[in-house]
DNA sequence: CTTGACTTTAGAGTTAACTCTAAGGTTTAT
DNA sequence: ATAAACCTTAGAGTTAACTCTAAAGTCAAG
């Protein structure tokens, strides 16, 4: 069990930023010590790590809420509703991907197009390659 | 050329998010009419859409930004540097579009164990599927 | 046995990205 | 020609997600 600013540190994130994912039900300590501390295992740090990447790519603390909530409702929910909010996620999840892979194209073309030379890029232009992406 | 009402309206977004944009220099619009009314074009709208798209998939205002800059850039940069602004960008979302496949494969998988029915959730566990995420 | 580096809580402050309010000017429809 | 529905600016208020401060308790090293 380690405490608070051993985990911070492995994650690269500040203390105050762990006790405001408690307070916002997205980390709970595994326990505390006698004096108090806040107690932290392999656990928590795998579930930190989820909550981050998901953070990265853009889901709100309140949506990274909802995907912990499948692990947290699994005693009190059946099969039937985990599953339909794991679909649901899922279908969020791969909607996001084909916007970044429309955007991934659209910068690709663009980089194929440029020269690369020193010139005046006047003739380099995202809009216009991002146009296409409206169809 | 359109009144803001009438852009905010076709975008679905508030008239004070585009003033809101025009002084965080995201959106200029076109030219003003003789009483000051902000005037817009097809080309702001298609500019919005792509600001839109960019914030959808997690990118701040001063992200969206720099890809614009690559934009208005043009005149005063050589190609090499706006195509090397241009990888830049293109590499951060191809690094996004792998975190979230990631994410889908695990909700994927999760969806899959799930035995969709009506007896409680126990042995589905987002965390047990979403740990094969650290490899 | 005390110094320095931890930890605790409660609450205030910050930043980004809006969102609203007030006080007024403009346009359109009857 | 006047009411309704727009538009203007400046500035205040809101929400999410931190980030910092203060005042105090804990713990390991010398």
């Amino acid at each position: 069990m380690i405490k608070i600013g051993e985990l911070a540190k492995r994650l690269g994130v500040s203390t105050d930023t762990l006790r405001y994912y408690e307070a916002n039900q997205l980390l709970q300590p595994q326990s505390r010590s006698a004096s108090g501390y806040r107690l932290y295992d392999e656990q928590s740090e795998k579930q930190m790590r989820f909550i981050l990447r998901a953070k990265e790519v853009g889901f709100s603390l309140k949506e990274i809420q909802d995907l912990l909530k499948i692990q947290f409702q699994k005693q009190q929910h059946s099969c039937e509703e985990v599953k339909a909010l794991t679909i649901a996620k899922r279908d969020q999840v791969r909607a996001r991907i084909a916007e970044l892979t429309k955007f991934e194209q659209s910068l690709s073309t663009l980089a194929q197009q440029c020269c690369g030379g020193e010139e005046p890029a006047v003739s380099c232009s995202i809009l216009t390659a991002l146009e296409a992406l409206d169809e």
